[in-house]
DNA sequence: TTTTTATTGCAACATTGTTGCATTATTAAA
DNA sequence: TTTAATAATGCAACAATGTTGCAATAAAAA
């Protein structure tokens, strides 16, 4: 049987640092924008259990690291996975994108059950005129 | 100015396990399967050392792990990145796929520099018959 | 053979994430 | 409202992966 979940002024906490996100966020920026009004350990256990309920989106760096982001059109079944992930390699944010993704048929025999993709370069506010 | 690379032994050693390898192996398989002849830190730097070689293919798992395959395709300008990686969620091994990636066009404003795609499921060996 | 310096091994450290457990706080029941 | 059950939290300790500094070693060049 399941655990019931609990709604805490911890979760909301967490969840308003999320919402006010224009990229995706780590541990790390979570655990500062909250500085020291939440145990480390916490914050890791809320990230995993918004995953778990299907809330949050989780994507891995390139570098190895979790960045987190609000599913706008997952449900708990499936993620929306088959869209993309662009990492900036100059402002350093993760963004998802709405620009969705082709994949070729894979080789015979290959049942593919989730997609990543993430994308590295310079974003909007990095490319082009601002970098000259 | 440039440091000269020297061929030792241990890179060779290190060379001779990623060539038997027909998955991507990551530090901890190298290490296991060298069972104590080189040193952790070795290893890991012998890696980074390919990498920047353009010997070396990098992909990093859903778990943020390190995983190593060598390089078919790629020169050391520009990695052919545009393959697919393919995470069996059955055998843990990853592959590299030859299915050409496509991507539809970026929003306006963002300049790709680097494409990682990782899609997990099961591979040939775990798929359909052998799983039932 | 000698010299130069890239490479290696060791120890220590850094980062990211996890587990166990006593305490606290939320929800449900009385 | 009060009480009981248990999910959530904080703390300490641990685990996995990767990095840095430095003295000793070995490869390549002179």
């Amino acid at each position: 049987m399941e655990k019931k979940k609990r709604n805490t002024k911890t979760k909301q906490l967490v969840m308003s640092v999320l919402e006010k996100a224009n990229a995706a966020l780590c541990h790390e920026d979570i655990e500062k924008q909250l500085s020291g009004q939440l145990d480390r350990v916490t914050i890791y256990r809320i990230l995993q259990g918004f995953c778990d309920d299907g809330i949050l989106h989780k994507i891995t760096s390139e570098s190895g690291k979790s960045h987190y982001a609000l599913c706008h059109n997952c449900s708990l079944e499936k993620h929306n996975d088959e869209h993309l992930h662009f990492h900036c390699i100059c402002c350093d944010n993760i963004f998802c994108l709405e620009a969705p993704l082709v994949i070729a048929p894979l080789p015979a025999g290959y049942e593919a059950r989730a997609v990543s993709c993430l994308i590295s370069g310079y974003c909007r506010d990095c490319s082009g005129a601002s970098r000259g």
